[in-house]
DNA sequence: TTGAAAGCGATACCAC
DNA sequence: GTGGTATCGCTTTCAA
């Protein structure tokens, strides 16, 4: 990343061990605590690193060496969630734990921007690469020959990639939520979703379809409102979904987003459908809403081993895994429909 | 960062070079789209190289190139909440706007690991720095010579380092709240705070007593609370105050995570407390709860601009900047006390 | 235990 | 327009 350390000012390895009175190699075995150093040499590149303020130069260090670079970099779609940062701390706790620094970069679900902060990342020679993408292709990935670094995705699959995965079971967790509310007794069940293009977002939408088909309830088009994109769309759609002839009587929001625009429409409703999120919601505890709950800290320390693993040189076929999700009923949903 | 390209299988500089039958520094030429290339030299160039699927080793043109980097490094104390990723993501924008990407880094509130962050960060040669840092002395990096990367402290001061801050009006913000509810009529007003090590708790707290001397009110240090911590310290804090033989007719949060913990205490009482958060807390608005709104997209916005100016060369002594906060009347407050 | 020399991959300077 | 050569700061042989 930049700027000569000299002009910078910063000392050079060749200076502390002018200082020192030793070889550059040598003090290099020194500063990296290498053996075959006499103690007092050691004391002397010690100091005289100390005082000069040395601090190593890792773009020249990682550059000539072979070990591997302490740094796994993350890319994360969207940073107004605060799913996608609870998965980035748990990743990074497990990192650490193995001395590795989690440095995170954002896409901001623009395609061209995930491609250059991914870039910016593997250019730099990261040790391995976690992502949450906001791309459907990601073949441009293995055409650069890019993905010889270990690369996991979370959340979102790599598409046309042979890379391992983490993913809910977003299918199994929108049927329960979905059989729930059948279990009420609603039959006019309303779906507000985020955008179509969204793996996630698809896969929660079939498991709707399948529960409303095992259960024979006929599909109404007319209830699922799709592209929703964020909280302010998602109002929209419930109030759009509570002004037809014939309002659903219960709505299916499907993640953290999506339920949220839902709560704020319904805030000041008398008779407010029955409500249902996919994803935990901060203080839908308080506001009693029922969600679809899942554990993005497990994503993200699932994910991490994962990623150890590929990076200590474990071989073979990509690994799919899907974490568990748990239907948590709130008072929004407690009352059966008369 | 790591491990040698040919090692990894990425093709070089000089095997493209090679690949289109010119010499290394022709290349280079050609794939950095410099002036003086024959278009038929740079059409083979650029061919070659996305053939072998090239792409640079940035720890070797950092290191060579006296040109700055093009990766600004944020340091970020607490990810769990979302305060801080909306000044990232502000921030983002900006630097996006002027070609630089952003990496972030976390330190979850240990002075350890936000001197590890750094340390990665800055021995990287990020062109600039931007930090919410967890540490109430920051000398180690004058010490350490690494000051010289353009650096801005967000939201926290830094402590000993002549370098730009930009932080809200916490005293001023906090007055407002407390002025507003000796208006309602309040005198045994409540404080739920945060560890008393922050310096914006500090300040926070240093208004609510200016508030309440100037209305001549006198203090009760019973009804004050700090060290809460986390949200499950607030919601401690404030059953606690409630449980008091004669307990506050209202309570000031402040900041978001003291504000969420004192919603969940209160959630199901017949009679609560009037309640006041600092920063804005989202379904603060569906719960009918004040606040004492500041804009974190502004001190990212503003932030970055700062550190755009040193990195492009500004000179000059250090400038704090202090952004308004604006108080934000709900149901919580809404009614005066009999 | 220590050091001299080569080289990592790319850019800068200066000839041609 | 093009290419040779030195160099960036550090690690890695390999010899002393």
């Amino acid at each position: 990343m930049s700027t000569h350390d000299a002009l910078r000012g910063l000392p050079t390895l060749r200076q502390v061990a002018e200082a020192a009175g030793v070889s550059i190699k040598t003090a290099s075995r020194a500063l990296n605590d290498e053996a075959h150093v006499a103690p007092i040499t050691y004391e002397r590149v010690k100091k005289a690193a100390a005082e000069l303020g040395y601090r190593p130069n890792l773009l020249a260090r990682d550059l000539r060496s072979h070990r591997t670079s302490n740094v796994v970099a993350m890319v994360i779609a969207d940073v107004s969630n605060p799913f996608y940062l609870a998965i980035a701390y748990a990743a990074g706790q497990v990192l650490a734990a193995q001395g590795l620094l989690l440095f995170t970069g954002v896409s901001d679900e623009d395609p061209a921007s995930e491609a250059r902060v991914i870039s910016g990342f593997l250019e730099r020679r990261v040790a391995g690469l976690l992502v949450v993408s906001s791309r459907t292709d990601h073949r441009h990935l293995q055409h650069h020959a890019e993905s010889r670094t270990p690369t996991v995705f979370l959340d979102r699959p790599g598409h046309g990639l042979e890379v391992d995965e983490v993913m809910f079971d977003n299918v199994g967790g929108s049927r329960a939520a979905i059989d729930h509310l059948l279990a009420q007794g609603h039959r006019r069940i309303g779906v507000i979703g985020d955008l179509g293009s969204l793996p996630t977002h698809r896969e929660r939408i079939a498991g709707v379809r399948r529960a409303l088909a095992e259960a024979e309830v006929p599909i109404d088009e007319g209830l699922i409102i799709t592209d929703a994109h964020d909280a302010d769309g998602a109002e929209a759609a419930m109030r759009q979904l509570l002004t037809l002839p014939s309002p659903p009587t219960a709505v299916f929001a499907t993640n953290n987003r999506m339920a949220v625009g839902g709560m704020r429409a319904v805030a000041d409703a008398a008779h407010p459908p029955a409500l249902i999120g996919f994803d935990d919601v901060e203080l839908a505890d308080v506001l009693g809403v029922s969600v679809v709950s899942n554990s993005p800290a497990d994503m993200g320390t699932v994910g991490a081993e994962m990623l150890l693993e590929r990076i200590h040189g474990r071989a073979g076929r990509r690994r799919r895994v899907r974490l568990p999700t748990e239907l948590v009923v709130r008072r929004s949903t407690a009352t059966p429909l008369e």
